[in-house]
DNA sequence: CAGCATATCTACCCCTGCGTAAGGTTACTC
DNA sequence: GAGTAACCTTACGCAGGGGTAGATATGCTG
């Protein structure tokens, strides 16, 4: 019907993956404008280009395809970081490295950033935290490694609360550039690499501070 | 009718003020465990003891309860910092007691917490983001006082950048001090203060981080 | 070209949950 | 103790949007 308007634009007939990519692409691009509750599966569809009934024979329910999104998302952005970090590299290069691919993943998928930081804390993303974390142990082992080339040795509680703040951090730069198109996302890797590194670096070296009035 | 049930609860007739409190409580409870968009107004209604029409007449349709539960709770936790924070002290014990206002704050109102950190970025809380710039703007006048008082000058953006960094590490820990009710929030506190301060003081000295490959 | 699987649409159902109308009850005031 | 204002409830209207049924078009395969 459509496709025999006159004029209007021909619907090709595209095959599974294709289409699902688009309503993914299309999915991402709604849920950060609109939020996971205003984002409606008919803005969706149109959006991507198709009608709704697609939505839902290829990728289910709205909690599904927003599973989806967050999937997706979340994977890109884990591959982003960890394809670029070797382990045989020094502690300082191998964060320089991590703090580069993650920047370098929030300023080319702005949306997907939007969605995974913005929506997905209160979304039906239970597995969101499950990334986060992976995230975060991926940081501690960074720095216990680190510790060890020093020949030092440190608490695992305080490994994992030095990668929780590095982590919140980041998020936190992350989510400026996100709203700054202009900006550079090597520049923002390079503010915090400074902020956080020479503090671990002290922290390596036993260096602690103390309240001057207990 | 309630009131007269032989043997059930007597409800007792309250002041405005009184009631809205409780609405208040329990409409952070329900948003808190809930997610906006989860949370019905039925549920807070029964969650504070009381019928729904009440919750209209006293505060509004649900976006504007909601709207009142963050600006509640996020006047609270701008009080439980800048309460402590005077400015004739040193940079690092002002930055130590802000850091123990905050972290004990998230550690009383776990709640409260996580309605202003997990649900008020997708909820209808357009505001918020101007509570987080103006903790950033207080963070980075410190961090610029603490400059200035080394006879030294440091660019606006990065000063920026650096109280991102901070508050988005404080609320990082702060997530995880949430999920850990026997955890001690002057302990997060030290914890972060020792990983942040240390870094800030060097950079206070005008130190930087090179990346070894240029 | 007949048959079939896949892709796609229009039109609709219906439930959830927001928000309200109308009326009953309690306590304060004169 | 009558009047009144504030408190509080039950019961319902109603729209938005998630999800689906059934029909249709397209292109591949023998």
């Amino acid at each position: 019907m459509l496709a025999s308007v006159p004029g209007g634009p021909t619907f090709k007939r595209l095959p599974r993956a294709v289409r699902e990519q688009q309503m993914l692409d299309a999915a991402v691009r709604v849920f950060s404008r609109r939020g996971f509750h205003d984002a409606s599966m008919d803005e969706i569809a149109e959006e991507a280009g198709i009608s709704k009934p697609m939505v839902y024979a290829y990728l289910g329910s709205k909690d599904d395809l927003f599973r989806a999104c967050v999937h997706r998302e979340g994977t890109r952005l884990l591959e982003s970081i960890v394809a670029v970090v070797a382990d045989d590299l020094p502690a300082d290069e191998q964060l320089w490295r991590g703090l580069r691919g993650f920047f370098g993943f929030v300023g080319a998928h702005r949306d997907g950033w939007a969605v995974l930081y913005r929506q997905a804390r209160s979304g039906p993303s239970y597995d969101l935290a499950a990334l986060r974390t992976r995230i975060v142990e991926v940081v501690a082992g960074m720095l216990k490694r680190a510790v060890e080339s020093q020949g030092r040795t440190a608490r695992d509680e305080d490994l994992t609360a030095s990668a929780y703040a590095l982590v919140g951090a980041a998020e936190s730069i992350a989510d400026w550039l996100a709203d700054h198109p202009e900006a550079d996302p090597d520049h923002s890797a390079a503010r915090l690499m400074n902020f956080s590194w020479l503090g671990a670096r002290q922290l390596l070296r036993g260096e602690l501070w103390q309240p001057s009035s207990a």
